[in-house]
DNA sequence: GGGAAGCACCGCCAAA
DNA sequence: CATTTGGCGGTGCTTC
């Protein structure tokens, strides 16, 4: 089955056409985590794709892990919105897959956007859609990438990225965050939040090392809304009521309220509560401080409140946290 | 541990 | 006329 249609949905415009291109030992979790998304998007009647999965060839096409793909030629009226290129273990004989960067090449002249999950990046730069491009790929191949192509911007560091219609992303399974990220641009973040408790993965979590990640992955699209999270970046440890960041986002509490709510689909105080319980972890799982040192320098007060956020938020106390990572590290 | 106080959130309405 | 905005007050949750 290489088609899928949409939910029928008059109300919604005809869904977006994805295209997926796969090639002989492409990792199959880089075509179905996306597919999976999309389709749990399509369900929920608030967004509309449809998806198809196409090669150079057509027929049959195996999967690195052993499972074939049925794939289809792309047909002649190639009318595309997304074009998402997949990953796997032949990248390193992405060399040998000419015909491939061939189709990458003219679907990519038809897309309104194109997307690589993992080693993907490495036929999106072979096609020369990635120079001078801010792109991310596998951490693993991330040097050879860089090494490949000395004009692309590898960002070894990030779960995705969006560099103007490009969207890449790190390996294998951060292809479900990428997807989440499309539906969330496409039909907004109610349906993207919707689609990943679907799928029972996290809406956003946070890539490499960036402390504010969560917050930073998707900026909102609003100025005011940007200015306010950077308020409270920058003023974590003291006290952020709402008509505080209202004020530094230059309009009132409620309409702020409201912004913020509909932009990144969290409430401020929730927000707040998050930023600051991120910054506390990497410190209570790193560090030495006391929990108590790192609860008032996050703006948490005391230990007692972060304690109460941290089980809110990772379901355990900062010291059992504190303890496992620990624990691990003697293990390594 | 129970009850008061404070705050966030949200629905509702009116004004822009 | 519709959409956006801001204020008000009730409700529920957290904190004290």
């Amino acid at each position: 089955v290489t088609e899928r249609l949409a939910g029928a949905n008059p109300a919604l415009e005809p869904g977006r056409l994805v295209w997926a291109v796969v090639f002989p030992g492409f990792e199959l979790l880089d075509l179905s985590g996306p597919l999976c998304a999309l389709n749990i998007a399509t369900s929920t009647g608030r967004a509309s794709y449809v998806s198809r999965v196409v090669s150079a060839h057509g027929g049959s096409v195996a999967s690195c892990s052993g499972v074939d793909v049925l794939t289809s030629l792309p047909p002649p009226h190639r009318r595309v919105d997304t074009l998402l290129v997949v990953g796997g273990l032949a990248h390193i004989a992405f060399e040998g897959e000419d015909e491939t960067i061939a189709l990458i090449k003219d679907l990519a002249a038809q897309a309104n956007r194109v997307a690589s999950v993992c080693t993907g990046a490495f036929l999106l730069a072979s096609a020369g859609l990635l120079d001078g491009r801010e792109v991310t790929t596998h951490w693993r191949h991330a040097t050879e990438l860089q090494r490949r192509f000395p004009n692309v911007r590898v960002n070894a560091d990030r779960i995705f990225l969006k560099d103007g219609n490009i969207w890449t992303s790190a390996g294998i399974t951060a292809g479900i965050d990428l997807t989440l990220a499309l539906i969330e641009h496409d039909f907004g973040i109610e349906v993207s939040k919707t689609v990943a408790r679907e799928m029972v993965v996290y809406h956003r979590r946070s890539g490499g090392q960036s402390q504010f990640s969560t917050m930073l992955e998707l900026e909102p699209p609003s100025d005011r809304i940007k200015d306010a999270l950077k308020f409270a970046r920058e003023h974590l440890n003291e006290p952020l009521p709402v008509e505080r960041m209202a004020e530094a986002a230059r309009i009132s509490a409620r309409q702020f309220a409201r912004l913020f709510l509909k932009e990144t689909g969290d409430t401020p105080a929730r927000a707040v509560e998050r930023l600051r319980a991120e910054v506390a972890l990497s410190r209570v799982q790193e560090g030495t401080e006391s929990i108590e040192m790192i609860a008032r320098s996050v703006g948490f007060g005391d230990k007692e409140r972060m304690r109460r956020a941290f089980l809110r938020i990772y379901g355990q106390p900062p010291r059992a946290l504190r303890r496992a990572s620990t624990s691990r590290s003697l293990h390594a």
